[in-house]
RNA sequence: GGCUAUGUAGCUCAGUUGGUUAGAGCGUGGCACUCAUAACGCCGAGGUCGGUGGUUCAAGUCCACCCAUAGCCA
């Protein structure tokens, strides 16, 4: 297949700005990451771009309960969402924000498109609006009980009890989520856009193979009913973008979500010089691919490419939509501890277990994937470690212990070897098809034969016998080829194990790749570990606790800005033994503590700890002090360092201590 | 409530335009092997293909209705 390269541009949907990544956003990052790289590994021109969706109601509320600005708040989340991508080896050519110039940019230029169309109105509207906050109630944002079942506490816009929709203004005894305020009705001019305009060529481009079966019933039933009119302003207060000349009207969040494809990659064109308008410009050539869930084809495939329209672009090749994440069967649950951020998952499993359970699972349609933990631990464990890299880890050692290191001059079976290469077409296939669960049963189908291969030939056996050893130098490096081989087909999927790989055989994993002959391999080092099934019990543990818990009324302060090792282990902190504390003579609130870190020289610290402890209930017990803090001259002395404690302050101060058997000057880490 | 999906062995899934005794991997039972992260190989058990009715010489495969699950209803 070395056709032309194409040119092609990606897209996975914007994460919201104000929440950690989980495993089911996972689903999809994943499943675009593999098939980027799938295109770039066969040497397409391909980019991968996205951003946070960083505007709108929630993200506002949010900033504000945390005592921040909106811009602190979507920075934070930016920061950690990049490192939860680049830590499941999702590689995006660039990682944008819809809070941006370009965004604003091609956010006005559309809608100036929409508005010199004809395709804009106002109406007036009457919604709710919380008096005590001064502003306009998203219906998710209004509580109260269902006008059908009269279930207490439901949102405005639909009931989780009966599943019945209907208007916030239904609701009965509605409450303000934010405010706790009866919301009062109030009118208000809002910008609509009339979809309808747009729907003979909705009903073209969306026949015209771009979507999925099962997606095209679904937008047609929607036709049926008549587009309706979309409504893109929102009143302040509101984090977002100011429509042009209309002082506090903004444009809806889901406005300029979208644009954030465009402005993303706008943004990446101007780093790398790419031309902007190849992929975006009206009539050209090149692919444009969206990946989404099932919930937001509204938006991607009737009011986006309605947008794109009236701006004078192109619109998608095909969007591709996938289902949701089920955990052993059920939506993910925070009482059942199956509602896993990424991090957290992280933190007790290797992210490429991950990448192939949901390879093995993910098929081109839109149905719902499951993360069955059971499944999962064994499938992973059968057919990664038990399966695949055990080719190459049985005929490595006869390689390096018996031809140091040094593979046949000839594939022993170069009609099999042609077998696994010819398999690659349907192999390519498959995964252009984003059919992957079928990709990965075809690629574990021939490391089946590549085990049989060897459990035929018995290199064990030859090893024994004398004068066999071109034979069992030959089989063991067929083996190895053949591993190679499969490697270079799972490369999208692994991408750090192909690293692992390239490092053992000395040599570059590609797609089908040349045999390495004659050629001189690394000693083998395990590749991967088994999964463990208290791994997967800690990770559903440590899911649970967090979240299960009521939360305490008195939220806590909000955590800080995440910061990596390398920052934290700036702080150089010690096990304290406080010799000495004595009351400072004009002090209101400080101790003089004289402590052991193990030094020479006992420290002399200032505490602001008076009201909390006596000198004597201090006496002689271990603490933890910031060693490398630097010396401060206070008006009593010189303090050299400080000690650890929490508490909101004056008799509520609680020292830290540790456990039984530290010994002052142990550091902590 | 309407619509869209899904429902095949204990688990995860294949089953092409309807066509002889329904397949695979994992798990399980047995045998064998011992190079490999107790991995690999061989053999076996295990399914009235969600249910009912229909079309047909013939249905997991088409139709109708029902049940269960999930999502959507802008």
């Amino acid at each position: 297949m070395a056709s032309s390269p194409r040119k092609i541009l990606v897209t996975s949907a914007l994460p919201y700005a104000n929440g950690p990544i989980h495993i089911g956003h996972l689903v999809e990052y994943i499943q675009t990451d593999i098939w980027v790289r799938f295109q770039k590994l066969r040497g397409h021109e391909c980019y991968y771009v996205c951003a946070d969706d960083a505007h709108g109601t929630p993200i506002m509320l949010r900033a504000q309960k945390e005592g921040i600005t909106p811009e602190e708040l979507i920075a934070r989340f930016h920061t950690e969402h990049q490192a939860d991508f680049a830590d499941f080896a999702i590689r995006f050519d660039n990682y944008y924000s819809t809070h941006s110039p370009e965004n604003q940019h091609f956010s006005n230029l559309i809608y100036k498109g929409l508005n010199e169309g004809g395709h804009i109105e106002r109406r007036t509207i009457r919604q709710f609006y919380d008096p005590v906050k001064e502003m306009f109630l998203p219906d998710r944002f209004i509580h109260g009980e269902c006008p059908h079942c009269g279930a207490k506490d439901q949102y405005g816009d639909s009931c989780e009890e009966c599943s019945k929709t209907y208007n916030p203004t239904e609701l009965k005894n509605p409450v303000s989520a934010v405010s706790g305020a009866t919301p009062i009705e109030k009118e208000s001019e809002h910008w609509f856009v009339n979809l309808s305009n747009f729907d003979t060529m909705l009903q073209k481009w969306t026949s015209s193979g771009a979507l999925q079966p099962g997606v095209l019933h679904k937008l047609n039933e929607w036709f049926e009913t008549g587009l309706q009119a979309w409504d893109i302003s929102r009143d302040a207060p509101y984090f977002g973008f100011e429509i042009p000349d209309q002082p506090n009207k903004y444009f809806y969040v889901w406005l300029d979500a979208p644009i954030g494809y465009m402005a993303s990659f706008k943004n990446l064109c101007e780093r790398e010089q790419l031309d902007f308008e190849q992929f975006w410009g009206k009539d050209n050539q090149t692919e444009l691919y969206h990946f989404i869930g099932k919930d937001i084809i509204y938006f991607h495939c009737l009011f986006w490419p309605a947008m794109l329209t009236a701006g004078g672009f192109r619109k998608p090749t095909a969007v591709f939509v996938h289902g949701f994440l089920k955990v052993d069967g059920h939506k993910m649950s925070k009482t059942r501890g199956t509602f896993i951020n990424a991090r957290t998952y992280l933190n007790h499993l290797n992210p490429e277990y991950l990448r192939y359970y949901f390879a093995a699972k993910l098929g081109n349609g839109v149905e719902d994937v499951d993360l069955n933990m059971d499944d999962f631990f064994h499938r992973v464990n059968a057919d990664l470690v038990g399966k695949f890299v055990n080719i190459a880890s049985r005929c490595v050692k006869f390689i390096t212990n018996h031809f140091n290191g040094q593979l046949a001059p000839a594939l022993a079976d170069a009609a099999l070897y042609q077998q696994f290469i010819d398999e690659g077409n349907t192999i390519a296939e498959a995964y252009e098809n984003r059919d992957y669960k079928k990709a990965v049963r075809d690629i574990m189908a021939l490391a089946d034969r590549a085990n049989q291969y060897i459990d035929k030939h018995k290199p064990w056996v030859m090893v024994k016998q004398k004068g066999n050893e071109d034979q069992l130098q030959a089989v063991c490096s067929q083996g190895l080829n053949l591993f190679q081989v499969l490697m270079g087909y799972l490369a999208p999927i692994l991408p750090w194990l192909v690293n692992q790989v390239e490092a053992f055989l000395a040599a570059p994993v590609a797609w089908q790749p040349e045999p390495l002959l004659a050629h001189t391999i690394n000693p083998f080092k395990p590749l991967m570990k088994r999964v463990e099934k208290k791994q997967i019990d800690a990770m559903i543990e440590a899911s649970k606790d967090s979240l299960a818990t009521p939360q305490p009324a008195a939220s806590i302060e909000s955590i800080a800005e995440p910061i990596g090792y390398d920052e934290f282990s700036q702080i150089d902190l010690r096990i304290a033994r406080i010799v000495k504390a004595e009351q400072v003579e004009g002090a209101q609130k400080l101790l003089r503590l004289t402590l052991d870190v193990g030094e020479e020289q006992p420290r002399n610290v200032f505490a602001g700890i008076k009201d909390a402890y006596t000198p004597e209930q201090l006496t002689n017990r271990l603490t933890v002090m910031v060693a490398n803090l630097a010396p401060r001259q206070m008006r009593f002395g010189v303090s050299e360092g400080m000690v650890l404690a929490a508490g909101p302050g004056k008799n509520e101060i609680f020292l830290l201590s540790p456990d039984e058997g530290a010994q002052p000057g142990m550091r902590v880490k």
